[in-house]
DNA sequence: ATTATGACTCCCA
DNA sequence: GTGGGAGCCATAA
């Protein structure tokens, strides 16, 4: 499996990312690409090459993160569940935290998005 | 060395 | 608002 979570000598990347997902508030979410923004992309990276696949290498540290990460408060740019087995799970713990879904099971980012205030 | 794919995002029809 | 394609990194086969 491609656990494309490694950018070029960056396996503190997870590290980063995984603390910075610490960070997120009960009840607030956040987005890969919002995370890896956030994150200190590697040096000398294309900063276009970095939007498009630093969010995939966020997803990929949430793939393998430690128990002690909420990786259930980090979603995609969409507000959505991410396709993945444990999407129903995840949806069940961000509404155990309040976050409403609405009726296309999404999540208003303008209300519960964290990560610049 | 080449091909396929991935918890993504952006752009255009 | 929805849907499909491009982008361009690293890993696995």
């Amino acid at each position: 499996m491609a656990r494309f979570a490694t950018p070029p000598g960056r396996e503190d990347f997870h590290e980063e990312v995984w603390d910075l997902a610490r960070s997120i508030p009960v009840g607030r979410v956040s987005t890969y690409g919002r995370l890896a923004a956030l994150a200190t992309p590697p040096a000398g990276m294309d900063p276009a090459a970095y939007r498009a696949f630093g969010a995939r290498w966020v997803g990929g540290a949430m793939a393998h993160c430690p128990d002690d990460v909420p990786w259930w408060r980090v979603i995609n740019a969409q507000g959505k569940i991410s396709p993945r087995d444990t999407a129903g799970e995840q949806r069940r713990l961000l509404e155990g935290e309040g976050v409403e879904f609405d009726a296309k099971g999404r999540v208003d980012l303008a209300i519960h998005a964290w990560g610049e205030d």
